[in-house]
DNA sequence: AAATGACGGGG
DNA sequence: GTGTACGTCATTT
């Protein structure tokens, strides 16, 4: 039997002690396949320290836990060195690690760490999310793959589900062992149709809400729901961390279970270091909190969403431009709890939730799609992956098709060794802090992937004694004679993008194109970061100081140039330099730029990146030798703000803090006023002085994370918390866990002597409200426009600017 | 100076 | 899960 189609997804099971590779198949007549392919088997290499044959390693390798199935010899080139290593192939991929650590006697183990899913995409060069023809045979009920090619078919179109829950929280942080799940809104496209609903257990008057009977009947029905609209992708906004995790848990405490699996399989949480990830047999889950996060931070969304915070709302706003209708998260349980007005209200924000998401995924969707058609990875990692990770698994694959030995992760101490060597960066000119007037930007295009595609800048390409070579301004030199993977990958995308862009002028409504294109810039500008990045497989100090080399050399010379030319030259960063347009206007600096491009090599190209209307500047002083951080905001002449490098304080600040630096930025920001600003933050300080301040604006939240007795170290939320606990104000239940609002009050000597819940504090100690709270949140954005703490607290005098 | 613990997103 | 995981900041020890 033939099925044509895309491949979704790709894991394994554990069938009779082998490991089985089970495809996620999504036909093209909407069908989902659930294939297996039974010829395919772990293995890992072994490069021997001393000479033995295959039959005595097989001897040797064998033990009660687990044994080699087959020992071959083959060749590879490890290092660029041709080699004879032993392939070891096992039947679990439970066996693998267990075997090469043992197999360390013998030799060096390399991929052994290579999920098993992956190395089958690998090396049969599959790429999901493209068209194939899958040629299938049915064994025991099971479908398996004779053979799977590449077709020219048509895309494939996924049905998809985005969703959203509502809590119960009476404390502000829903507690799963205590508060119901009372919502789940839900939109769709599955087949030709779609729609949106909400559901809940309250009868509201809405044609869009579906009532059930409760919270039980809450879960069945939207699990239903999946199967019934036969979902391949379900998306949801922070769903990892949040409602999946909330309904896991909940499900258990009702009792039920809680599977939204297509195929044999649980729905389960994993972690991996910063990411919790969704795992779904027969379906993708897409967390676009997570896209967001790592990938989709690109082109004309990037400072919005830089500058704000990550949630739905702001991001959503980013990209719609329109405004997000929202409630107030702790008034949830009270709609709840309210009247037919309250209950529509929250029904209508839970679904306005879904829809929200719904525009996120259909922005950044594309360029995720992309990256994993590019780097031929699964979708359902790609959307938890860093870029680094991407390259990682990109230049695996180049290296496999090239018969070339994976480089190993490094052991931890040489992970430490490269922490504590940096890489010198980029070079930064730090501009004179003020305000200014008609700014132009230029940015280099693409620099760093360009140097290293016209040095030939590969860990294999370093030389110490070759004929013909590239030698960089650290004296490293690259063989021009010897391939590299890395200029390799880069000059394809290079190339790729220039036809994309072709293709792109003729059909402009192809998001995909333009996503495309994006993608491969995304990755194209990752490689110097993986090249220096210290977990890396193919890391080298030589590469990457060498890439930041070469940059600081192109980037002064354009300052340079622009300087001889009659320009101001404000600042300059790694690839980018704003200049003064003075007396000169617009057509000057586009002569300036085409002159100084004539004289540039082929592949390298500074750009215009705008013309702005004014500029304010803040001076970051550099603190050691490494990437200075870039801080300015400016105006363009349409309006549009562009902020870099301001960071905002988090929320468990106090409200007077964030308030205080919140107004400080918009005042400089709309303004450009910086004088206006600092003395918005007098006032503050003084009404602190004078004790007129709310103790509402001064609380701070934080969440003791852990059980009251499991901490090591008194902290100041945990000190309020206990006292009132050991008082009888509170219960220890009704601290753990919890959100804990405290004041910073007079009595004490420590914070945490000083820390009370806030509904129990009497005072405020206005000076570490002053010295702990406005002062730092302000001073992140002031002191770079060169106010200091003691000109804030009225001690000292104004420094000139 | 080193260790500890929280945030981020979600409700 | 062919495991061992982010980067930064404030406060305590």
């Amino acid at each position: 039997m033939q099925i044509e189609g895309a491949i979704l997804d790709i894991d394994y099971l554990l069938d009779k002690e082998r490991g089985l590779i089970r495809v996620t198949f999504k036909g093209g007549d909407g069908k989902a396949y659930e294939l297996f392919d039974g010829g395919f088997w772990p293995y890992f290499y072994l490069l021997p320290n001393a000479e033995m044959d295959a039959d005595e390693l097989m001897r040797l390798l064998s033990g009660v836990d687990a044994s080699a199935k087959e020992v071959k010899a083959v060749k590879k080139r490890v290092g660029g060195v041709e080699s004879t290593l032993y392939k070891v192939v096992v039947s679990s991929p439970l066996e693998v690690p267990k075997l090469s650590s043992r197999a360390t006697r013998y030799g060096m183990c390399y991929e052994y760490d290579i999920p098993f899913a992956k190395r089958y995409a690998i090396d049969n060069d599959i790429v999901p999310l493209s068209s194939y023809v899958a040629e299938v045979e049915e064994r025991d009920g099971r479908l398996f793959i004779k053979s799977m090619k590449r077709s020219n078919g048509n895309a494939v179109n996924f049905n998809i589900l985005w969703f959203d829950i509502e809590v119960y929280n009476p404390l502000g942080v829903p507690r799963a062992g205590k508060d119901p799940v009372i919502m789940i809104s839900y939109s769709y496209k599955s087949g030709g149709r779609s729609g949106a609903s909400v559901l809940t257990y309250k009868s509201i008057a809405k044609d869009f809400v579906h009532s059930v009977k409760n919270e039980k009947e809450l879960f069945s029905e939207f699990i239903s729901k999946v199967k019934e609209l036969d979902i391949d992708i379900i998306s949801g906004y922070n769903t990892a961390n949040f409602d999946i995790k909330y309904m896991l848990e909940r499900a258990q405490l009702l009792g039920i279970s809680f599977n939204l699996s297509r195929f044999e399989g649980d729905t389960k949480l994993e972690k991996h270091g910063l990411v919790e990830r969704v795992k779904i047999a027969g379906r993708v889950h897409v967390d676009m909190y997570n896209v967001v996060k790592f990938i989709s931070i690109v082109g004309a969304t990037e400072n919005i969403l830089r500058f704000n915070n990550k949630t739905l709302k702001s991001v959503y706003e980013a990209i719609s431009g329109n405004k997000k209708t929202t409630v107030e998260k702790t008034d949830i349980f009270k709609l709840w709890d309210g009247g037919r007005k309250e209950l529509e209200e929250l029904a209508e924000y839970n679904l306005s939730d879904s829809l929200a998401l719904q525009k996120v995924y259909d922005t950044f969707s594309p360029i995720t799609i992309e990256l994993a058609r590019e780097t031929g990875d699964v979708l359902s990692d790609v959307a938890v992956s860093t870029t680094g990770q991407l390259v990682d698994y990109l230049l695996m694959r180049h290296a496999a098709m090239a018969g070339e030995i994976v480089p190993n992760k490094p052991d931890d101490n040489e992970m430490r060794k490269r922490e504590r060597n940096p890489i010198e960066g980029a070079y930064v000119k730090t501009p004179e802090p003020g305000i200014y007037d008609n700014l132009v930007v230029f940015d280099f295009r693409g620099l760093y992937p360009s140097i290293i595609i016209s040095y030939n800048i590969d860990p294999a390409t370093v030389c110490k004694d070759c004929a013909d070579y590239y030698e960089s301004p650290l004296g490293v030199k690259f063989n021009k004679e010897r391939g590299g993977i890395m200029p390799r990958i880069l000059k394809e995308f290079a190339r790729k993008r220039i036809s994309i862009k072709q293709q792109y002028k003729k059909n402009p409504d192809d998001v995909y194109l333009g996503a495309r294109s994006q993608a491969l810039k995304i990755l194209s500008n990752s490689f110097y970061g993986y090249l220096g990045y210290a977990r890396s497989r193919w890391y080298s100090r030589d590469c990457a100081g060498s890439v930041t080399a070469y940059g600081r050399q192109y980037i002064k010379d354009a300052m340079a140039a622009a300087e001889q030319n009659g320009f101001g030259v404000l600042y300059g960063d790694t690839d980018s330099t704003i200049l003064l347009l003075g007396n000169k206007d617009k057509d000057a600096a586009l002569a300036f730029l085409k002159g100084f491009n004539s004289k540039l090599p082929e592949n390298m190209e500074l750009e215009l990146e705008d013309f702005y209307r004014r500029g304010v500047f803040v001076g970051k002083k550099m603190e050691g030798g490494g990437g200075a951080k870039k801080k300015y905001a400016l105006i363009s002449e349409s309006g549009r703000i562009k902020i870099k490098g301001f960071e905002l304080v988090r929320r468990d600040w106090s409200k007077i803090a964030r308030d205080t630096q919140r107004r400080v930025l918009e005042i400089i920001l709309q303004e450009g006023n910086a004088e206006k600003a600092a003395a918005v933050v007098k006032s503050v300080i003084k009404e602190l002085r004078e004790g007129k301040v709310k103790l509402s604006e001064l609380a701070i939240s934080t969440q003791l994370r852990k059980g009251i007795g499991n901490y090591d170290v008194k902290s100041p939320e945990l000190a309020a918390a206990k006292k009132a606990v050991e008082r009888g104000q509170k219960r220890r239940d009704e601290v753990e866990h919890a959100v804990i609002s405290y004041v910073v009050t007079k009595r004490g000597s420590s914070i945490s002597d000083k820390a009370e819940l806030e509904e129990f504090a009497d005072s405020y100690d206005a000076d570490y409200y002053i010295n702990h709270q406005v002062i730092p949140a302000t001073m992140r954005i002031l002191k770079e426009l060169n106010f200091d703490e003691d000109e804030l607290k009225g001690l000292g005098t104004q420094k000139k600017l």
